[in-house]
DNA sequence: GCTTTCTTACTCGGATACCTACTGTCCGAGTGGAATAGG
DNA sequence: CCTATTCCACTCGGACAGTAGGTATCCGAGTAAGAAAGC
């Protein structure tokens, strides 16, 4: 079990395009010459992301993707979702403990909801408050903080096309 | 993305050996009775928590698989670790920000960790965290709690076989 | 009655198919811009 | 010179294969218990 490998095109995706700020829309073969990822399925990613209100979509020349709304109201969390489709869920609880052993006990003991899935789901929530805490802007600053000038690297890379 | 349904079925099995506490080894054909599921894939699932020291098992008749430590002692992050085979790693970097528009930069650029793969790291690390906190021991005292009298059923439903 | 041996049935363990979902690719619909022709 | 029209190239969008990992199953190797025979 793994995150698909489209969250982190998704997440990196996003980086760039909050270094290029208010730029005209950058089709989709750009951004995947960027990481050097296959154009057709990146271009998957990019229109779940337009799905999930992310980015928007530009038809026709001069068209292409650009963030919807400022860097620093998207957060990872919302990437992630996004890309896994709807509300990620790292795990489903099926009920086995009706299941077998459980089932000739009255319905009462079972009002509670499962313990195992309350622990597991205790761990999501954790894990997304986590993803929900870092936008893509602080992705944007700490990355040019480690590198100081990728962000007119950026601009200076997507200019030249 | 989801966790294999095989973890829900380990930690199940778990609190139920737990709740049967210093019994004769139990078949996997009765654990798998006790919640209805397919007994030849349940034992895949009790063979790589045997690789991972969860269970023992004993062979021939009489045989089977009981906990290998006290229930305390087995944090669910140690079944979900097992039955996804190894460390359990939700996200996995592969470095694009080295390829294409990061091509032509320095390497010392790089000498941090990515920012991307950081940040889903510490998400991750909280979600194991959580998974840690919560031992086999809890989860069959929990149960109890709200359903009383779960264990002694189960003690008599196996008993009974 | 006790010990030893043998049989036997029962258990795990790894090797083997199947199926869903992620990965990767393609071609068509729609659109905005630019060139062109007419006024 | 300005404007309206036509054409065209460029973009997204959804529909279509390939593949890896999770799901499900089976049969064989090993073992410990129990019965039986010998002492």
């Amino acid at each position: 079990m793994r995150l698909s490998e489209g969250v982190e095109w998704g997440v990196h995706t996003c980086v760039v395009l909050a270094w290029l700020d208010d730029r005209a829309p950058i089709p989709s073969q750009h951004l995947a010459a960027a990481h050097e990822l296959p154009a057709a399925y990146l271009t998957k990613q990019l229109q779940a992301m337009a799905r999930a209100g992310i980015v928007t979509s530009t038809t026709g020349p001069r068209g292409g993707f650009r963030l919807a709304r400022p860097p620093e109201e998207i957060a990872v969390l919302d990437v992630v979702d996004a890309i896994e489709g709807g509300r990620a869920e790292l795990f489903h609880c099926t009920e086995i403990r009706r299941c077998g052993i459980g089932g000739d006990v009255p319905a009462s003991c079972f009002k509670a909801p499962c313990s195992v899935a309350a622990t597991m789901h205790d761990a999501e929530e954790a894990w997304r408050a986590s993803l929900a805490g870092t936008t893509v802007a602080d992705l944007a600053g700490s990355i040019e903080a480690a590198a100081p000038g990728s962000t007119e690297h950026a601009q200076n890379w997507f200019t030249n096309r």
